[in-house]
DNA sequence: CCAAGGCCTGAATG
DNA sequence: ACATTCAGGCCTT
């Protein structure tokens, strides 16, 4: 009973840590005993325990504390691999971010690695975004979606977007003049807010998922980056393997179904326990 | 429907 | 020192 006990704590535990340096969010650092993270209009201050506090005092559950953590491990680990994966980085949470702030994240995420992701993110916040002081400390938050649409090309390439900078821009548009509604995608099923997602320039399937599974509450989203690629080709069978180069729309549709239906509803638990290990083995930087 | 090439930057390798 | 290669996802052809 006890043993009981103390597993099913283990399971509902959160480990800031592991749920941060997991490639999910770009803009934090640690100050002393606290992480501090930009989402949207707020600043974050998470404890070593995991108890989060906010510059702007807004109730948030960014680890998605409410989520049935035994629940979903138990759906998820279908093999010795996730449950590997699990108990090794036990505490890691899927993160509900700021929906703008993980959509421009992830645009800029495209063709590019994580250190430069961080880099760019963070000049995009000091140009555009309100700076404030957060217990002695500076900090930009990130910018409101009307100052990246009016902002200049030019501009926005000077925080070393590159290419991506006029999507940034148009996305940001279509954020601001509501012709993309988080709220209502939200509220939508997983298939119908991706379509709509997809929509905006600079966001395939990848980006989409990414967005979808870290701020829009769709847990069956499954981002196929080259990495998750390369951990189905090496863990399991020829069932998820991509026969051709580059994965194309169809193959990343089937690929994702075939997923669900042997992962389940909370595959993305699942892929982020993946990723978060092999990244690990490969001693990939996370911030 | 699919394949291939270009986009942009910084790090790693020769 | 300098040049080349690579990593990375989306869009266009």
């Amino acid at each position: 009973m006890t043993l009981l006990l103390s597993k099913m704590q283990n399971f509902n535990s959160i480990s800031a840590y592991n749920s941060i340096n997991s490639g999910q969010v770009f803009l934090w650092r640690k100050y002393e005993d606290y992480w501090y993270g930009i989402d949207g209009q707020d600043i974050l201050k998470i404890s070593n325990s995991g108890k989060i506090t906010s510059y702007k005092k807004k109730q948030t559950d960014f680890f998605r504390k409410k989520d049935n953590m035994s629940k979903i491990i138990k759906s998820i680990t279908k093999d010795q691999t996730t449950k590997n994966a699990v108990k090794r980085y036990l505490g890691l949470r899927i993160t509900q971010q700021d929906p703008f702030q993980c959509l421009i994240s992830f645009i800029v995420s495209s063709n590019s690695n994580i250190p430069k992701i961080k880099q760019s993110l963070e000049n995009i916040c000091v140009k555009f975004g309100d700076k404030v002081k957060f217990d002695n400390q500076e900090f930009f938050l990130f910018p409101k979606p009307q100052n990246i649409s009016q902002a200049s090309i030019v501009d926005l390439q000077d925080c070393g977007v590159g290419y991506r900078a006029k999507f940034i821009k148009e996305a940001a548009n279509l954020v601001w003049s509501k012709k993309i509604d988080f709220e209502n995608l939200k509220k939508s099923n997983y298939a119908e807010a991706k379509k709509t997602i997809c929509t905006i320039p600079g966001v395939g399937n990848k980006v989409a998922d990414c967005v979808l599974l870290f701020s829009l509450n769709k847990l069956e989203a499954f981002p196929l980056d080259r990495w998750m690629v390369r951990i189905l080709e090496k863990y399991y069978d020829e069932n998820f393997k991509i026969n051709t180069k580059t994965i194309t729309e169809k193959q990343y549709n089937i690929l994702h179904q075939k997923i669900v239906n042997y992962f389940g509803p909370f595959a993305g638990y699942a892929q982020q326990f993946l990723f978060k290990m092999e990244r690990e083995n490969y001693k990939k930087k996370w911030l």
